[in-house]
DNA sequence: TTGTAAGCGTTATCAG
DNA sequence: CTGATAACGCTTACAA
């Protein structure tokens, strides 16, 4: 930036006026600057910038699980609107760790981040005090956390969820088995408790050994579905919590030598485009992941302009596609 | 830090030397800023670290798109590798687009990331100017760029791509229909010379109108099988050159209603953990992505080490799954 | 309109 | 072993 300032002939602080857009100086020595600058391939050090002004212009975002197709959606729509604002994102994957978790949130910190965007990876928001005491903006996406006073975006499934229970009913699906996510959770609790007394409501209350606890993740899910299915009186349709855990369902029905729906029906929260292509395609429930991501962000984006913006409350929506028997049936 | 200082009755000098490890500090002091900095709660600053000691612990990782499964393994295993070393990734998504690459190159530059890793989206090279300028570590990834020199962590497909061209053969295709990357991307033109060579040498050379390309995403890949497939010679089987166009040509194949693989054989390059769940389960060229995003992090390290790591070339395998008629024929 | 100079929170050099 | 003190590269009153 000397440099610059000596090949121009003016002084840094010229210089630094021209590179923020101020108003004081010339058309005459503001062309000169920026020919010293072209010349000189000169580049300012976000860094010693971001010392001064003590703004980063970055959000951090923590999410669960990166190769979860879901929160690489999110994370796509995050990213697009944060830069349409000016703000640059540092993506940190917890690899659903709680640990993990914690240190990228303490790595956040340090980088100074202008604010914090963070899918909880569980219940347990030892983290959050320590964002909480440096006063850093902060929103929580996707799950929540108990005891949490920060605006949250989430979607709502409870409609969803008794839409998918009447349809299986519908299709006259007797036992209805489910891969519920982990208890320590928002949304592993909440779905299994919505789809829970949804089905109970119609009369068909989910029986306790027909509910398995995974962890969001295929492995879990296929486990969950070889214990469902090989219990006596097994279900004759399996609903899994989230997209991966379906998956892992799928193939150990698959495995099974199982048909679908034939033998046993399948929904799955979450939706993919590439779910239609699935050998049966699959029923699911689908999430506004764009939406989200978006949201999150504007959310954080006011935070940060000292407003306070209101939770936001999605919704998300059953689609048919065949898989729970209820086109042949229901 | 001066809290610390002053807390502990020390001075900054001191803090620091504790929080760096130096081996002057006593026991008895190092205990005291330790207790001091427990206290206080105090984090250090690592934008004024940064500043001082110009390493900033990150890497930057640009790729060319997120929400393509193949780049988000990928980002997550250089992730891994970086974090065991010490290091934090920021990634940024080019969403194949050649100048939000380079502004993001730039915006990494900026920010004085130690090193920086980049699927190319494109061969223009432009951005490499900058950053060989600033004499910045750089690994290319997946992809290569012409005239470049530096490091390349890339898959060989040549002999997979044979094997496919075999089994195509065998299995008794007459006509073979290429849905090729772009042609200004170093996968897209060899994955279409050596398939295309490997299919001539067997006597069933691809005929001119048989070659599409499309841009590496599921809409072109839809649009080249619709337009592959209403050729009055149609091909009998197509060979879609990454994960997301061979998907979209499967979701076009399905909507023509054409059974696969009786009426069309579908092939692509990338494998996915849930392709053997598709209908039909596809058959793959598999690319061994968490070593390539390992192996890269490495080569950048051994890089800022000032080694000179060699090129890696890691190899990609056919994995037959039946969507080429290969067993039922070949 | 422009320049001077202080300071952002660290680390590193040099005395003590 | 410890403490002043000078950078690191930038922004921003304040003065001119």
């Amino acid at each position: 930036m000397k440099d610059v300032a000596s090949h121009a002939g003016v002084s840094t602080a010229t210089v630094s006026r021209v590179l923020n857009g101020h108003a004081a100086p010339t058309q005459e020595t503001r062309a000169r600057v920026l020919a010293a600058i072209e010349e000189l391939g000169y580049r300012p050090n976000a860094l010693a910038r971001s010392l001064r002004t003590t703004a980063t212009k970055t959000f951090g975002l923590v999410i669960s699980d990166l190769v979860n197709p879901f929160f690489a959606e999110i994370a796509r729509a995050v990213e697009q609107e944060a830069r349409a604002h000016g703000y640059c994102v540092v993506l940190a994957n917890a690899d659903e760790s709680a640990e993990q978790q914690t240190t990228y949130v303490r790595t956040l910190l340090d980088r100074r981040v202008d604010g914090l965007l963070v899918c909880p990876a569980t219940d347990d928001a030892a983290w959050m005090d320590e964002v909480v005491a440096t006063g850093l903006p902060l929103v929580l996406l996707d799950r929540s956390v108990p005891g949490a006073d920060c605006p949250v975006v989430r979607v709502d499934g409870a409609e969803a969820l008794a839409d998918l229970a009447a349809t299986l009913v519908g299709a006259g699906h007797e036992r209805v088995g489910v891969i519920a996510g982990p208890s320590d959770t928002s949304t592993g609790r909440e779905r299994l408790a919505q789809f829970g007394s949804a089905l109970a409501e119609l009369g068909h209350p989910v029986h306790p050994d027909h509910v398995v606890h995974g962890d969001f993740r295929w492995e879990s899910g296929k486990q969950a579905a070889a214990k469902l299915m090989g219990l006596p009186d097994r279900p004759t349709a399996l609903v899994a919590m989230d997209n991966l855990m379906g998956l892992g369902a799928l193939e150990q029905v698959r495995e099974l030598g199982l048909s679908v729906p034939g033998d046993v029906g399948i929904a799955v929260y979450d939706d993919q485009p590439w779910f239609p292509l699935l050998d049966p395609p699959l029923t699911v429930i689908a999430q506004p992941t764009v939406e989200m991501g978006r949201a999150a962000a504007r959310c954080l984006i006011a935070l940060i302009a000292d407003e306070q913006p209101p939770d936001v409350d999605l919704t998300a929506r059953l689609v048919k596609r065949g898989s729970c028997g209820e086109t042949g049936r229901g």
